[in-house]
DNA sequence: TTGAAAGCGCTAACAT
DNA sequence: ATGTTAGCGCTTTCAA
């Protein structure tokens, strides 16, 4: 019923052969001959099966996209500098949402692998582990996103983890903060240990204690943030300030404090990881660490088609830097002042 | 390279087609046949290909998505509960962002096609003459949501969008407000229509003008409600509210309140599509009708499903509640009061 | 410059 | 219950 190649040939009274190479493209087809290929698709409406080409050549022209958060817009962001760039080259992506479930994670990776994908972009669960070295097996080119794999060999584009979070905590420390609290991924994905690694560097290099009760982690999720922002609030010796390590976390954290009637900063003052557009009109505006999010997928989907392209050039790993934005939600507490009328 | 069908076959002593059987969960295998042959994958670490088996079964399991925005959290709900309901299925999905551009929409209809996928979910930019007839054409299933396509026979799950409107504008009239401007989405998508008739229909209902010079339309992004809601505020008679038919509209309209240094709802008051996290927390908090996105989604993935079980069932409609969310950003106005002092 | 034909990996009809 | 075989729609030798 569908048009194949075949009626195509057909209709311009030539070989099946020669109607695949107008197609493709390939030279040693006369002008003539061309023309009239192309006008029986277009009288046929004819579209090539991608699936038969992708048989025979052995490779399709699809990426595979597995974020681990499809509702942080984090990630969405990341997937629509990944969308512009492989639309550009001509590539589809097959996003899947691993949900930071390493299971989920391995289910796709399959999937990935049994619908032949060009390249993968992803965005680990795990630091290792990580069943991407399946792919790599398969010789699927692969490159990590926002995080990293330490134990597999591929191209990686993050963030200064570290050096954002020293710089958001040094700034909550420079207001006068000295009980810190920070909520931040767990450690085993890389955004969760170097925002850590930046909040503890940024204690020690002002000669603060690192205090461990004052640290939680959890899955990047709203209802997670909330949570663990509550249990350091309700602390004895709570902390005067939060950091947060991304924005789903802060959304909870700002709920926590809501739900107990405290104020930004009087009562507890705030820092976190993204800058979206509702951190600046929240009351108070939020101080956050920016990251360039569009640059971040952008690179990453860059050095993919590249990798597709050649499967022999050296790994790269590219490193982009974050920029603080200093709000009202960090400013000097009053409850340092508060402290004199002890 | 890759092991095929045949690899497992030899290794297993058996033919392709009992491989096949095996893999496709066939009867008339022998329990011992099966054993081996399924040990025989494990060892290899077969994965069947997806791309040979679509060529020769004639679809594939995957499902289109074609979003108009992906950097909408509106959309991203959707996208979550779309993939959601595929994965159980067994499907994947490939996710297309049209970004509101009917060529973009054609092109990705266009890959639809030539990927072979099963069936298509759109939230479609134009109301008619959207290329998703190409697909029908072709007996490619679609579904539209979120937004209507009035000249395709389609299953379509959408908000009631009229109502949904209608009892927001509704509220802020009750509020004491009788010049409310509205910033909506094109009349081209039904989002935009939908919501203008509901809009339309509070005013009359409560025996107010209508007055055109109130009723911006611009693509739904944050920008153009900036840009939207300061042509609004810096009329010469300007409204006392504003009521914008999405999220990004609203940011954008809180943006320009915001730059001019106006208060809500003192100064004007606000109503929006979009009961996003941030609604609630920020400055003041904000009125919206909040949609049940993810529900919207699992319907039209669920539909879909059913439908590339069956071509010949039913077409049908449905159209889901919204529910108003008062909140303090549509209170009545001080300027009502103020109204005596003049 | 063009065509004939093989074959990619799988499923399904048919044979045994 | 299992094997043999044709063929899905395309690309790509190879020969003409």
């Amino acid at each position: 019923m569908p048009v194949t190649i075949k009626d195509v040939a057909r209709l311009a009274g030539v070989s099946n052969a020669t109607v695949s190479r107008v197609l493709t493209d390939k030279p040693h087809v006369r002008p003539e001959i061309r023309q009239r290929v192309q006008e029986a698709i277009q009288a046929l409406g004819y579209r090539p099966s991608r699936v038969a080409r992708s048989l025979r050549v052995k490779r399709t022209r699809l990426i595979g996209l597995i974020i681990s958060d499809i509702q942080n817009p984090f990630f969405t962001a990341l997937v629509r500098a990944v969308e512009d760039v492989a639309q550009q080259a001509g590539y589809a992506v097959i996003l899947c949402n691993s949900d930071e479930d390493i299971h989920k994670e391995r289910l796709y990776i399959e999937l990935m692998q049994a619908e032949q994908v060009s390249g993968v972009l992803i965005t680990p669960t795990r630091e290792t582990g990580s069943p991407a070295r399946l792919l790599l097996e398969a010789g699927v080119p692969v490159v990590a996103v926002d995080r990293q794999m330490r134990d597999l060999q591929v191209d990686t584009v993050l963030v200064d983890n570290v050096e954002g979070a020293f710089q958001a905590v040094s700034h909550l420390i420079g207001a006068g903060h000295t009980r810190i609290g920070a909520i931040l991924a767990p450690r085993v994905v890389t955004t969760g240990s170097q925002r850590r690694e930046g909040y503890v560097q940024a204690l020690k290099a002002h000669g603060l204690p690192v205090d461990p009760a004052l640290i939680r982690t959890g899955q990047p999720r709203k209802a997670v943030g909330d949570r663990l922002a509550g249990e350091l609030l309700d602390l004895p010796e709570r902390p005067t300030a939060l950091f947060c390590g991304n924005n789903l976390l802060a959304l909870g954290a700002l709920n926590a404090i809501r739900e107990r009637g405290w104020r930004i900063p009087e009562d507890v003052a705030l820092g976190a990881f993204d800058n979206l557009d509702w951190a600046a009109l929240i009351d108070p505006p939020l101080t956050v660490v920016e990251q360039p999010v569009y640059e971040l997928g952008q690179t990453a989907a860059e050095l993919l088609m590249k990798r597709i392209q050649d499967a022999s050039r050296p790994f790269q790993k590219v490193e982009l830097k974050t920029r603080l934005r200093v709000r009202q939600s960090s400013q000097r507490p009053l409850s340092i002042d508060r402290e004199d009328r002890r």
